[in-house]
DNA sequence: CAAACATATGAATATGTATTCAAGTGTGTA
DNA sequence: TACACACTTGAATACATATTCATATGTTTG
């Protein structure tokens, strides 16, 4: 009885929080998302820029960076006639570099 | 003339890398996949013990473990009868506490 | 070896979702 | 006001993928 916060047995995030997560997830699962979650990270570019950029339709990246939005990852600022988006904040920036930590851990020599 | 490393003209994250991580994030995109993930988080612990406790089947379970062991998330071993899986290193749940944090990060007030 | 248990795998299905195309909304400007 | 530009939105499509059910593989023990 000494445990207050755990909801389950396990883990110190609990259970409500993890359909949460996992749309966040889903959200950098694509590649084109990600890619444009890396174009706005450090400071805030237009729609167009990061068509051109990254060599996707205006249209495909716009519905991206509205699931974003929505997702609250990024953030729409108007500067006439463009929009301009930027990284909700920092957390997002330390997520990827976690992961990509992750994916230069040696990996254990394995059978298969 | 002065950067050296960048592959295109953002991010510290190499363009080559967008893949692989896109591919992890989606592992972590999935709220049954995630709940997995943090149930073998901390100890190893076997295949049916997970179902039992999340209420999925086993044979989702097995599913979901055999994705998650290609991307090298978890890995198994096997005691006798039962086939055991952890995590695979730290950073996996670095990444989902820096998530977790950027939930609870405070929304600034938006008209939508 | 046979039976019982634990896990893995394959096929089938149903549901989600990334992308495109065409048309719509909003904003500055001639 | 009309036009061009920047972005958004909706519908259609093609493709991926989570889940289930049935069956197979592997492991211990009688």
């Amino acid at each position: 009885m000494t445990n207050k916060t755990k909801t389950s047995t396990n883990s110190l995030i609990s259970e409500e929080l993890v359909p949460q997560l996992a749309d966040l997830f889903s959200m950098m699962g694509d590649t084109s998302r990600l890619r444009i979650i890396l174009s706005c990270l450090h400071e805030p570019i237009s729609v167009s820029h990061i068509a051109d950029q990254l060599e996707l339709s205006q249209s495909l990246v716009s519905h991206h960076l509205r699931l974003l939005k929505a997702a609250r990852m990024v953030r729409a600022e108007r500067r006439g006639k463009q929009v301009f988006y930027v990284a909700a904040d920092q957390h997002v920036q330390c997520v990827i570099e976690d992961m990509a930590a992750h994916v230069s851990e040696p990996h254990g020599v394995e059978d298969e």
